[in-house]
Parts: structure tokens; C-alpha cells; sequence
DNA sequence: CGGTATCCCCCGCGATACTG
DNA sequence: CAGTATCGCGGGGGATACCG
């Protein structure tokens, strides 16, 4: 992108800033992605060669450092520049819950997206010890991108976009929107089964711990995450 | 700007705030700018077209408000949701502040846009009951960019490109990135004349009462600025 | 898995002119 | 002063293939 050619703080940070894409990766980061198909993942839609582009270029801004282990994959971190950006990104996130809801269309509703995040943060301690098999479908989907599997087994969290062959312990039955906005926070549980938006089948045990095990967006708490700023 | 199909919050921000130019009108507005000249004046590398454009798209998202007094000029004001922007604004600029500095350019430095910024800034309260008028020189600039007379008159001030005919009272001699480093609080008047980097010449009066008038960018005190938002 | 290389389209935006 | 209309180009970025 093309400079302001202004000498003010605000136009030399959206130089960076504003660039395509690039709050997004840095959200990423926030989040604990590391390696360049974690940041990938998290950005589906973003073509491989744009986000080597951008990661080169947040390098060479003191944003982002490239750590090379001999032998390992690269592992890519926020410098402190790099965090103190990434305070700014959740601003723009947390006003963005707050002012932007009603810009959400149908094409945001990504079940992909929802299910990388969900098994990103989900809390594998809370599930009984052996391996649990969590299906979700999408009845609002597609066929391919209908149905997804979380296999939580010995503290390890794997996302499945095809049956595992695994009998499946608990199914979430429901839509994209249903589902994110749960999420997200915009609503509940609770309140999406009732409206019949969203059905449990299975599990007893697993249904009656799911306070333990099941995780929300790091934005479904605004406030916590707001103090938790600088 | 095409959106990211993201439900996530950070990503239906970063579709309003990430457009070119926008959060440069968002300071402007931040710092008190509300006709269309005014924001024009504040970026004037912006075509008109592209300023209307955006301004449409702010008042569509919620976050600008267009008010027309019949008779009078329109005037563009933040709304609550622009208002929660703005802070981002201020934070991205917080951020640049410190760890963008390393990206100035020799084309960032326009003096334009310093003078402009004077002009709003300074504080006609600390002058003396007269006309006051007070030259920059930027040794540094071609002809067509070298010269500013700010007057000071009744309360308003005024910023002239072309010799105003008036006596003189007071002459900044000096560099564009000298000026504009004071201004942002990187220097300081006296390191700037101490490594000769500015002379000012004329007026006694004035000098000495220079902390009185003498006025600095929004962003030459972080700590006071950072404590001012929410 | 962790990226590069290439191609090409499209549209964002800069420039300029013009109008009420 | 407060915008609108038009035009043309440059390059950003999407898509895809490929490589170590």
C-alpha cells in the first residue's frame, strides 16, 4: 500500500496497520498461532503467497519475529511492537462487537472458521479421560462444510472435516448462526435450544458438564478482556 | 475494500477502520474538523471524490453523522459508535508514536500539514491584545512550500501561504523535520536552537512568553493522552 | 508441512475537470 | 465553499500450480 506521506502517528501506524489482512494475522498471533499453517487456518480465505508477503513484511516492521530452530518449522512471534499492535487489534475487535453486529451477513458465518476457533480454545481438562468424539453439523451448510468432528483424547484437541469412524459421543445439531453467535456471546446456549435453533444428542455426562469443557470466543467476555488491557 | 468473510469482530472492524484514508478522517473529525474543507485541508493528498466517498460510507456505517442547516454549510460529526472509534484512532496513533518513528520519511515531513495542525492548535489566549504575526521559514522546502504566516487576531487564527503584507513579530528560520519533531514532542525548541536547527527572530515579548501561545500535536503528551481515554 | 512463483484481472484510487 | 463526474492506470491480491 501506498504511504500518506504524513508525518503523524496515527497515518504511520495505518501504514502498517491497514494493510490487507494484516489485523487479522496479528489476531492470530494473539491467539497463540505460531506456525504458518496455523496463521493459514485461521485466514482460509487468504492465498499462501499474500501471507508469506505480509509475514515478511511485519518482520521487516519490527512487528513480527521469525525464529528458525535447525531442523524444526519456523515459528513466527509478536515482538513487544508486535503485542502492543496486537492491543490495538482487540480494541478495534471489542468495538467491533459493540458497533459492527449488524454488519454481519450470511457469508461471514463460516462454519470452518467457528470450528478452528472452538478447538483452539477449548478446555481439554474438562472432559472425562479417555478420547471423546464432539460432532457438529450445520444443517444450514452445504455438504462440505456441513459436518466437523473435535476428538479430544489425553489433552490433545485434533478437528476432523471427515467422520473419524469414531463413535461419536455428543452431537451438536444446529446452524453456522446459531452456533457463532453462541460464541460469540450474542446469545446462549441455553436460549438457542429453546428457540430450537440448536440440539444435543447424546452424552448425559457430557451434557451436564459442559460448563467445564465447553469454551466461548475470546470477545463473548468483553469486559474481562477489556481489563486485561494495558 | 472487499470484506473477509469473517464473523470474528476484529474483522468486521478492521472492514470499516482498514480503508484507505479513513482513519485519518476519523482523526480529523477527532481533532475538532467538521466541514468538508476542513477534512480536505487535514489530507490534502485525499481527491475530493475519494473524501465524499468515504464520508458516505461512515455515515452508512453508522459511524458519521452528516447534518445540514438549511442555509449554512453541511457539518460531519462522530457519532457514539465514531466517537468509540476515534479511541482506536488514538491508540493506533499511540502506537505509532512509539515504535513507528524508525518510518519517517523525507516525504512525511510536509509542512503543510504541520502548519495546518499549528493553526487549530495554538492558543490565542496567551497572546498579547494585538494583531500578531508569526513567520515559518523551512530552509529545507522548494519556493512553493517554503513560507507560512500564521495571524493571530481577536481570538482567530489565520493561516496565510503568501505574504500577508503585515509586519512581522515573530520568525521561525528552520527545517521541516526539525519543526515537526518538536511538534510531536521527539525534540524540543531548545535542543532544536541549541544544535542550530532553528532560529527565532524578532519580537522579545514574545519569546519570552512563548510557553504561553506556543502550542504542541495532540500527541506530544502519551501518558496525559492515554489517560484521557476510556 | 512451509512456503514460492506466476499469471492476470479488476477496481481502488489518483488526477483533473467541472458544477451549483 | 462543497462537493460530483469521468477517466485511466497500477498494482494489490485472488487463484493456482509448483517446489524443497
Amino acid at each position: 500500500m501506498k504511504g500518506y506521506s504524513q508525518f503523524c502517528p496515527v497515518a504511520k501506524g495505518a501504514e502498517i496497520f491497514n494493510e490487507r489482512w494484516t489485523p487479522l494475522i496479528i489476531r492470530e498471533m494473539m491467539c497463540g498461532s505460531k506456525r504458518f499453517n496455523e496463521l493459514k487456518h485461521g485466514n482460509p480465505m487468504m492465498s499462501p503467497s499474500l501471507l508469506s508477503q505480509r509475514l515478511k513484511f511485519l518482520e521487516a516492521a519490527g512487528v513480527v519475529e521469525k525464529k528458525v530452530h535447525k531442523g524444526e518449522s519456523a515459528e513466527y512471534f509478536l515482538t513487544k511492537s508486535g503485542k502492543d499492535l496486537g492491543e490495538v487489534v482487540v480494541r478495534l475487535g471489542l468495538w467491533g462487537l459493540k458497533w459492527a453486529r449488524s454488519r454481519l451477513t450470511r457469508e461471514d458465518y463460516d462454519p470452518q472458521l467457528l470450528m478452528w476457533d472452538m478447538r483452539r480454545r477449548i478446555d481439554s481438562s474438562g472432559f472425562p479421560q479417555r478420547r471423546v468424539v464432539i460432532s457438529f453439523m450445520f444443517e444450514d451448510m452445504p455438504s462440505n462444510r456441513r459436518a466437523y468432528w473435535l476428538i479430544v483424547d489425553n489433552g490433545e484437541v485434533d478437528l476432523c472435516v471427515k467422520f473419524p469412524g469414531f463413535d461419536v459421543d455428543l452431537a451438536f445439531v444446529t446452524t453456522s448462526k446459531s452456533m457463532a453467535d453462541v460464541w460469540m456471546g450474542y446469545s446462549t446456549l441455553k436460549r438457542e435450544i429453546r428457540k430450537k435453533n440448536l440440539t444435543l444428542r447424546g452424552g448425559r455426562d457430557l451434557k451436564n458438564s459442559i460448563d467445564d469443557w465447553f469454551s466461548y470466543s475470546l470477545f463473548s467476555n468483553p469486559e474481562e478482556l477489556r481489563e486485561s488491557l494495558s
